[in-house]
DNA sequence: TGTAGCGTCGTAAACGTTTACGGTAACGAG
DNA sequence: CTCGTTACCGTAAACGTTTACGACGCTACA
């Protein structure tokens, strides 16, 4: 005998009975439900998941998948670590768990998330690193699982999503650059198709029109987006016989490469290159000269898409009236010295 | 009609027949297993997960568990993520999925761990961050889950585990510093209760004594394992009347804050005070000068976990012999100029 | 022809919950 | 006393699978 069946033995009641008293239901009195929680409580019983999905239907879980491929290259963990944080926060006020569901490298993100989804397992999901194209959205909608991706998508059909501002940070990147008196201007951009980079680049493009420049091709640098790409970028730019005097970047540990490839040719970042990057992290505050940056506070932006989520699920809708959420995230400018020489 | 019956029913079958031939049952004729297969994929059937566990008792799933308050500040970066693509790859070999359990700041480890267990829905554990006394491993074994450590404990009782070679990594790096001439030398730990601090240190203590060198209480310093711990660390190493002239690090971001307070007083690491860091990362191959560091394949890592924990599942343990492993995971000294001036 | 064996399949129970439904006792109002 | 109402609780079905068991048809061999 395991389960509620043990509990209600031992209390001498229904497991009807006690199933309702764990579940706050009305219909039950106050001193049985209290010997029932006392009795749980003690014998460490809690149901099991697997009974309570397949009568209710539903997980009591939410899904986050990372593409252990793209996303390795696109954030660090301290990311995700810090919006996992945030979204569970929301969810525990709900009884709802979140889980990582990391797709391996060899894996196609779609294929693995149809088997997540078709697994029942989650009740939700939130998916990041939105491709041009993410046939995952498709998916989703389809399958009609409530979902919110971290990331736009170029991908047609309404869909909740939150999306960093990269445009934002093009447009001021720009701005402070050309205030400091720079005009041949690099981006530095992604070479596979994750959307942020599209979005970086038509923020680019918008701005330097805004400013009176002309748009140099040879200026759009596309480089794997991990520290090497940072260290190949500097390589590229220092080769260019009509070099760039300033460039910004779109990912947050390009400038780490970019920095060593000049220390080596003896230059210095703000004096010989201006630099703008992308996320303040942990270790964008201990570079010298600082690196000029845009900060976001990762707990809020995962609380932003645990509760946008939760407003598209009809059973915790009530509590969060948003709508369909499509909301670009502020990321707040940090000034350092590497745009200034 | 839904699931395995709707199946059944457009191919005329009955729902066990079904179930057998998606199962790779030896009683079921090829002809009818391939038409089952070509179904299932036709209308994208995926079995039910809360069906199959509620009868199988077992969910297919493993879980591992990273406690972001800990996690983040012991570990960093690509860690995690290198290691779950590894142990995906041996889970996906047995037709098992990877889900991460992020335990929030403000839960308590255990008390999370026991809900997860209780919910049944992972059929073993990985546990990591592993505190000196860890109260989920008693835990784990009362409730005979299958898990391993990825770290040691000094909780009583045999258990698995897998844990970095924090010993051999303080004594090289000792023995290093000595080799070039270094007899004050410096220990940073964490200032938490994380058991990898206590074994760093007794590596630090037995390389001292093993080159005659005394123990100075004052030169083992507590510091948060943050980079900014590492800041902390260095002006407290600025600020001592009888300073050390080399440290070893056992947290991979304390260099950086280091690198960040020398050079703020115009010193040099390598020259003015020798740095041995812990684990080789994408930031410190970055780093001028160079640190010097230990290398560890994440990937193998996770394979090895992987591999360690099915070999205590007795559903999979005769593919993997291995017995109950407890194994010291080794590193790789990767030169640099960061102890040398 | 009888029967043993084999290959293939259908039947139905079981896993642990939740919940619609009905039933009982107590109580108050008429 | 009767009847309706309320508060509480038990019963049993249902969720979607897997699997033990038995049944059936066929072949082979005595």
């Amino acid at each position: 005998m395991k389960g509620i069946r043990r509990l209600a033995q031992d209390l001498n009641i229904s497991i009807g009975t006690v199933s309702r008293a764990l579940n706050g239901r009305s219909d039950v009195s106050e001193d049985t439900r209290r010997r029932v929680l006392e009795a749980a409580a003690e014998m460490g019983y809690v149901p099991n998941q697997a009974g309570r999905s397949l009568r209710q239907g539903s997980t009591n879980a939410i899904g986050f998948m990372i593409e252990l491929g793209a996303d390795i290259n696109s954030n660090s963990d301290t990311f995700f670590m810090g919006v996992f944080d945030g979204v569970q926060s929301v969810l525990t006020r709900h009884h709802l768990d979140l889980v990582a569901l990391p797709c391996p490298t060899d894996e196609n993100p779609s294929v693995y998330l149809q088997r997540m989804i078709g697994r029942r397992l989650v009740d939700g999901l939130i998916i990041s690193a939105t491709h041009r194209k993410d046939s995952r959205i498709d998916l989703l909608t389809k399958a009609r699982i409530p979902f919110i991706a971290l990331g736009r998508s170029m991908t047609s059909g309404d869909y909740p999503w939150i999306d960093l501002d990269f445009d934002g940070v093009a447009r001021r990147g720009i701005d402070r650059l050309v205030a400091a008196g720079h005009s041949r201007i690099a981006a530095a951009v992604p070479s596979n198709d994750i959307n942020l980079g599209f979005v970086f680049l038509d923020g680019y493009k918008a701005a330097l029109k805004r400013h009176g420049l002309p748009l140099d091709p040879a200026l759009i640098m596309r480089v794997p987006s991990s520290e090497l790409g940072g260290y190949q970028l500097g390589r590229d730019i220092l080769a260019m016989k009509d070099r760039p005097t300033a460039i910004i970047l779109n990912y947050e540990l390009l400038a780490l490469g970019i920095y060593r490839q000049l220390a080596e040719a003896g230059l210095q970042p703000g004096r010989d290159l201006a630099i703008v990057g992308f996320r303040e992290n942990p270790v964008s505050r201990f570079m010298s000269p600082r690196l000029t940056c845009f900060r976001v506070s990762l707990r809020d932006l995962g609380i932003a898409l645990g509760e946008s989520l939760l407003a598209t699920m009809p059973a915790y809708a009530e509590a969060y009236p948003l709508g369909m959420v499509q909301r670009i995230w502020p990321m707040e400018l940090v000034p350092g010295e590497s745009d200034v020489g």
